[in-house]
Formats: structure tokens, C-alpha cells, sequence
DNA sequence: TTGATTTCTTGAACTACTTCAAGATTTTTT
DNA sequence: AAAAAATCTTGAAGTAGTTCAAGAAATCAA
């Protein structure tokens, strides 16, 4: 069951009673996405925060040059959303795609207001998955700035070597910052 | 009073009573920072979050290199922290320091418990302010990818003129993720 | 109000990447 | 099993930045 392993990952975070967990499952709505299969598209205006429960999703844009630059993946127990869009409810900049068959659980903007005001420990838990996304972003600034792209790739792969597997190399490049040819030189150059 | 901004601020998110604000006020310390004093040095627990009220501070750290890396600015009305070290209460690869006289309210990790349990709206409040947080940070990794330094730069002017008179310039270049000497260049070019 | 410190500028040589193009390989679909 | 689509590779030429060095200008401290 999807849900469980949401529960999971929140109790590592609050202790839910068992009345807390019954009250916040109808709140929860299940949605399998095939690969390559889009859950929000530029233009559209989000209007859920997804909790991926097995599968990969990536957030990107396609920028001036009709190119795609990733900002974000999101694997196995990580949330994904464009927040800004959600939260202001206006046009998405991003597109949200599952790079493999993947399955989420959608909590809708609409009624996240009223489970936070009668299960208040999932606000306590979002505050709390929010301050390690962000504190999570200040450090991937601190790689960006400081190292070069192979330094960063290097990092990569040795902190998330399962990972590099299951998404083409174009893919990592640019959410790594560079061109896929470069990604792909730094490979050979390493006979990886 | 330095905490009436602070419950100015808090009030924009979430509405404080009375009686909640009378509990609040006594978990708050005025700290007043001269110019160049530090906050936060690396190495050192983070053990508070540090809200501007009047001011400048930045949080950098140094490179392998030995030039200063900037990762992030705060002005008036602005949380900071290096809250991986404040989360795991682990020693800070940053530093925080102020850019010119600043004053910051703080909030001690240690007591910050117990006033979420006494007034759980302020954990509403930091779960709202995180998420604009980490929606900013994520359009901050847009226009690193897409932007030259340059578009950088000009973006950066227009949208904040009355900043980039506050901070030298060498600060300004750190943080958009180039050389000062680069920017210095940029001026020139465009006769600001 | 002078000296010390910090910040900004400029040019020259360098490099970590990019872009383009075209073919090779792998994966997916039928 | 063949065709189509997606992904990866390689080389050559170009460029947006960097580093270094040294002086100029602005700001701060006594």
C-alpha cells in the first residue's frame, strides 16, 4: 500500500496516534504516471504537492535556447512540487515528468489548510521536510560555486551511485550544469 | 522596539492574539552586531536562528582556494541560519557575519521546542516562510543555469537597486558566482 | 588630515567549458 | 527481427569567464 510508506516517512519525522494517521488518509490521493508521463506542464498552475513513493521525477524548463535545464530530481521518498506556483496559485515556469513508471501520492493545495488545521503534526512535519530541502539547496549552491564540473560530477556519482544509473547522462549533466558532450568526455577521460 | 518588527513580519503569515504574542516575546534576545562582527564562525555550532531587523549580514564560507565564497545575504525582515548545524547541531562550514551595524532578533534552538508547543502558530509561520525560502532558492538555480553572468548581474540591479549600494561590490560578484574583478570589467563595459 | 586599510580597475595570458556536426550505440516499439 | 527513436561519443573551433599583477581610488582610524 502507498500510503504506508508515506506514514513511514513521516513518523521518522512526528509520531502520528493512530487517530492522526486515519484522519489524514482520506486527505491522500494515489496517481501512477507512466514513463515520461507529466504532472504539471509550463503554464499550468500547480495544484499538489507529490510525495514520490517508488519511481523518479525530474523538474525542469526549457530555456531561451529551446534547451532543457533540470533544477531538481526527486526519487523515493521525496516531495516535489513547484512550490512558488502552488502556493501564489499562478502559472507554473517548470514542467514536473516521470523519468521511469513512478507512483506518488498527491496532497491537493485545497485541502492541505484544513488537514494541517486538524492534524497540526503535519505541519510540524513539513516544516520540518522544508527546512532540509532548504538547507539541502544552500549546499548544492556551496558545490556550484566552488567546484568545477568534473569535481561535481565526481561528488555525484560517488554520493549517488544507484542513481546515475537509472537516468541518461544527458539528464545528470544538466542538473549537474553542464552540456551533456562535456559529461560525456569527463566519462571517457575516466573510463568510466 | 526591535521584536514589534519581527511581530509586524510574523503577522503578514499568520495572526498572532495577544496573549500569544505575550507568550512569544520572552523567547526572543536583541543582539546588536557591529560592522564585520561575527555571528557564526565555521566550526562552531549554530544555536540560534537569527532574524534581521535592521541591517546587512552575509553568510559565506572559505574556499579551498582561500578566497571567500558568499552563499546568501539577509537583509531587514529576513531569517538566517545555518540550519543544517542548527538542525544536527553539528559545527557550521559557514560563516555569518554583518556587512554594516545590524541588529537580529534571536531565536535559540533549545527553547524553540517549547515555544512551537506553546504557540503552534509560529511553526505555521516557519513553515511558510521555509517554503518561500526554498521556492526562491530553487529560481535562484534558474538563473544560474540559464543566465551569463552578465544577465546575472543586470537582473540582480533592477531588481534590488537600493541593495547593491549597501554591499562592495567584490561581495556582490561572490555572490552571483563570479570574480570581482569580472564584474569590475562588466561596469566598465556598461559606464555604471 | 595623514597614514593605513579596504575596495575597485585595467590589461594580458590562460582555461574550463560550449556549440556544432555527424556518426555510433542503445533502447523501445511494432 | 526490423525500424524508429532516444541516447551517447568524438573532434574542432570558439568564448565566457578566470587568474595574476600592479596601480588607483575610496574609506576608515587615530
Amino acid at each position: 500500500m502507498a500510503s504506508e510508506n508515506l506514514l513511514i516517512h513521516i513518523r521518522k519525522f512526528v509520531p502520528l496516534s493512530k487517530t492522526e494517521e486515519e484522519l489524514l488518509l482520506p486527505y491522500l490521493k494515489n496517481i501512477s504516471l507512466k514513463k515520461k508521463e507529466h504532472i504539471l506542464k509550463e503554464g499550468q498552475i500547480c495544484t499538489a504537492n507529490y510525495f514520490v513513493v517508488k519511481g523518479c521525477m525530474r523538474m525542469y524548463f526549457i530555456t531561451e535556447q529551446g534547451t532543457e535545464q533540470i533544477v531538481q530530481f526527486a526519487i523515493d521518498n521525496w516531495w516535489l512540487a513547484d512550490l512558488m506556483s502552488l502556493d501564489a496559485q499562478k502559472p507554473s515556469q517548470f514542467n514536473i515528468q516521470a523519468i521511469e513508471a513512478t507512483e506518488v501520492i498527491a496532497l491537493d493545495k485545497n485541502i492541505q489548510e484544513e488537514l494541517f488545521t486538524k492534524v497540526p503534526k503535519m505541519e510540524r512535519y513539513f516544516r520540518i521536510i522544508l527546512q532540509k530541502a532548504f538547507a539541502a539547496s544552500v549546499m548544492r549552491f556551496r558545490y556550484i560555486f566552488t567546484q568545477s564540473g568534473e569535481e561535481r560530477f565526481h561528488h555525484f556519482i560517488t554520493s549517488f551511485p544507484d542513481f546515475v544509473q537509472r537516468v541518461p547522462q544527458y539528464m545528470l549533466a544538466s542538473y549537474l550544469g553542464f552540456s551533456a558532450e562535456f559529461l560525456s568526455k569527463l566519462r571517457a577521460k575516466k573510463n568510466i
